[in-house]
Order: C-alpha cells, then structure tokens, then sequence
DNA sequence: AGGATATTCATACAATCTCTTGATTATTTT
DNA sequence: AAAATAATCAAGAGATTGTATGAATATCCT
C-alpha cells in the first residue's frame, strides 16, 4: 500500500503544528522560560508562574506531549526539565524574533523600565574586569536554590525576600549590579528600587544565566545540578 | 500610573504566544514553507497548498498580524513575503527541533521514501564538483517562476508537470539528481520515479534553495526576484 | 462604463482550548 | 495503618479557532 503525497505532507505539517501548539500558551511560555532557568517541580512552577496547580501540571502534560520537556519522578516529586538542548535554543529563537517582530514588546518592556529610570545597560566583559578590581558587587536576587544551581562568579546570594533585612551584607562603598532570571524577569528590577530606597547606587542586568552561558560565560557552582 | 509586575509578564508572554499561535496550525506552518522559497500571491498559495482561497487568505492574515509576513499590494494581485531573513530562520529551528524531537516525522519520512527506494543522500560540495565536471545533470522540477527566482547553478529547469514530454532534454548518458522545495516537498520524489521508469539513474536531493543558501552557498538567477 | 480577476469580509457551525472544581492515585511521614 | 503531601485525572462552562459559504471590494482590461 503506497503513502499519498498528500497526505505525508499533512502527517509533516501536523507534527510541526504540535511543536507551535506547544508554545502558542503564554502559560506554557512561561513554564518553558523557567525551565531554562533548570529542572523544577510542578509545585515551584506553579508558585513562579501564579497559576493553580492543576493548571500548571495540565500545561506541562501539552509540553511533554510536544516532547519539549521531560518529566522524571524523584521519589514524592515530579521534576520537570528541557528535553535537551535544543529546546532552548528554539525558545531562545522564538524570543528574538518576537523581540525584532513585536513593537510592542519593546514599547512595554521600555514603558515599564523607564518608569523606574533603569534601563542602563550593563557590558558582560565590562562587568567582569570590575568585578574581579572589587569596583562593583554582583548581586543575585532569585531563590537561594536557582543560585545554588549556577550563578556568576563572585555573586553574592540574596534573594529579592531577604533583601530588607540583610542588606547590610552589601558593601556601601560600591555600585551594586543586580541580576535575576533574564529580561522578562522583575526580580531585579524590584531589587534595584530597594537598594536605592536604601542609598546604594543600583543597576539591574537584563541578562540572565541562560545568556550568559549562550555566550560562553564561565557559570561557577555547576557541579550539583544536571544543566538540562 | 505604576504598570505592575504581573501585568507586565502576562503582555511579555502573550506577545510571545502570538507568535506560536501563527505557528500552531499546519496550514499555516505549510504556508511558510512556501513563502521560505519566495514571494507568493494568494490564488498561488492556495493552490500549492490544496486549500480554498477565502481560507488561505484568512490564514495569512493571521501570519500578517504576528508580523511573520508581509503583505504588498502589486496592482491586481497580493503579493505575500517573509517579514525577514529571521522568519525564515526561526521555521528552520522549528523545523529542526520538530525533527530531533518528533520520531514519528522521521518515521513517516522514512517509510515514505523508502517505499520509494530512493533515500540515498546528496553531498552539497561533491555534488557541484560533480556538476561542473559534467558527470551529473542536477534538475530543477518546481514551476518555472521559482526556478527563475533562484536556482542551483547549471540546473536545467523541468517543472514535473512537463516532465515526461520533456524528457529528451535530459542526457542520457549521466546520474541525474532531481530537487524541489526541500525535505517535505514530494515534487522531486515523483520526478525520480518517472525518470527510473524511463531509464535514467536519478536520485533524490533533499534540500531545497532555502537549505543551500543557508549554507552560503551560490544561486544562480536571483536579479529579478527580492530575497524576501 | 462594464466585465473579469484577485482578494477580503461576514457569517455561522463544529471543533478545540482554557481554566476551574472536586475527586483520585502515588508516595512519604507519623 | 492512617494522615499528609505531590501530582494527575475527569468533567464542564466559556471563549477561541478553523473551515465553508456567499457577498463585497478593488483593480485591471477592453
């Protein structure tokens, strides 16, 4: 029996379909831009993304039906991951051309920022030499255990919670550099407003772990997690 | 006015989502594939893709709200196009990533050509030390407008539909390597079975001009038609 | 101006998707 | 063994989408 051309292109294009299905949920955007931050729970994804928990496992299924992310039972948990990396590769992709597409990305993110006058921009290379000169400190603000799975060298761990109480730990002598989970992420942007209610000289880094490993960027405290 | 975190995250995402909502439908996915191989109207579209003109006018419209296309109205007719070289880029991924992560795409690939007897692989570099020393006639099977908006070099063009009167152009006396479109598209497979039954050797060429020019490789006849 | 061609608009029905609620299945702790 | 925790399943209301159909608009040709 001979398969008609006709329909092995509808078989290719539906299986396409799956993977654009997949990604045409802002939910599921989200869960995804989490996930390239590391492996999470259901639970923590839940939290992150402020969604019920029988939603958030209801869009991890569609994810993983799409096979772009992986699910692995450790014990009373479910952690949930990317597929590999090509997976984030693409949703990188995705978010460029959404970036150089849709005005109004940019018109909303550059709304919001210069709200709060900090849209300075922040060079990687830059960074690094005054970090390492002691001329600037390197914060960083997402939960203690996403600091744990990789962080910039010398980062100093506070997360955007305990930033009021110990903020005494930051030097007072120095500009502080805060940074979170990436562009779209407001951790830093909430902290940058805290450090300077407090009197430090702040900037937010838009960049985010992801990035910087894309570019080659050394990440220290890698050994625990899996990266993917 | 204060934009909120939260508000500003949910309009991130659905900018987002709205591109994976162009790319969530297989008519739509067929479309872009289409328009990766050049400016097209809609009647030409439509037919190429085997759906009524009212429908594939209304699936383009969607793709012209993500901004993935471009619409230009030329006199008479509508003259569709990729937004930019990104666009093009962006499907490959999605291409990509549905290949390495879809095993049925493959599977139904495979069985496909199988069938056929016709899977062997094309080598780009070999092929056009090949061409050139005249050992191999490469045959372009698409519609002659395609043809003539970029072609491999030295391809002698026979679109499939007049290919079995035709076939005397053909030498006789070499390999013949028959391309179309790229990997989902049938034209090449079906003009390989007509040249074997009339006694050539042929085989297939998996990729299309998209593909070659991706790789910096050289296109011939390109004036007339923009890139995008 | 009138007819032909190319495309879009408008409408409607079926199919699909989203999110909520409450129940259910595993696993761990007590 | 019972209770607690983590995640999934099931079902339904409400919105969105895909496709078909016929009408409307814009441009070109004569």
């Amino acid at each position: 029996m001979t398969t008609h051309p006709r329909r092995f292109k509808d078989t290719i294009y539906e299986q396409f379909a799956r993977i654009g299905n997949a990604v045409a949920s802002p939910r599921r955007l989200e869960l995804l831009d989490l996930l390239c931050q590391g492996p999470r729970t259901v639970e923590v994804l839940a939290n992150q993304a402020g969604q019920s928990l029988a939603n958030t496992s209801h869009h991890l299924q569609i994810l993983r039906a799409a096979r772009l992310v992986n699910a692995e039972k450790q014990g009373q948990f479910v952690s949930y991951s990317l597929a590999n990396a090509a997976v984030g590769g693409f949703y990188q992709a995705l978010r460029r051309l959404a970036e150089s597409r849709l005005v109004e990305v940019e018109a909303v993110t550059r709304a919001f920022l210069e709200e709060r006058g900090m849209l300075e921009p922040v060079d990687r290379q830059a960074l690094l030499e005054r970090v390492r000169n002691g001329e600037v400190t390197v914060l960083d603000v997402r939960p203690v255990e996403e600091y744990r799975a990789g962080h910039l060298p010398r980062a100093l761990s506070i997360p955007l919670e305990e930033l009021e109480q110990r903020i005494g730990e930051i030097p007072r002598d120095r500009e502080v550099v805060a940074y979170c989970r990436g562009s779209y992420c407001v951790l830093a942007v909430e902290a940058v407003a805290v450090l300077r209610t407090h009197g430090f000289r702040a900037l937010r880094m838009e960049e985010g772990i992801p990035e910087w490993r894309e570019h080659g960027f050394e990440i220290a405290g890698e050994e625990a997690a899996p990266r993917y």
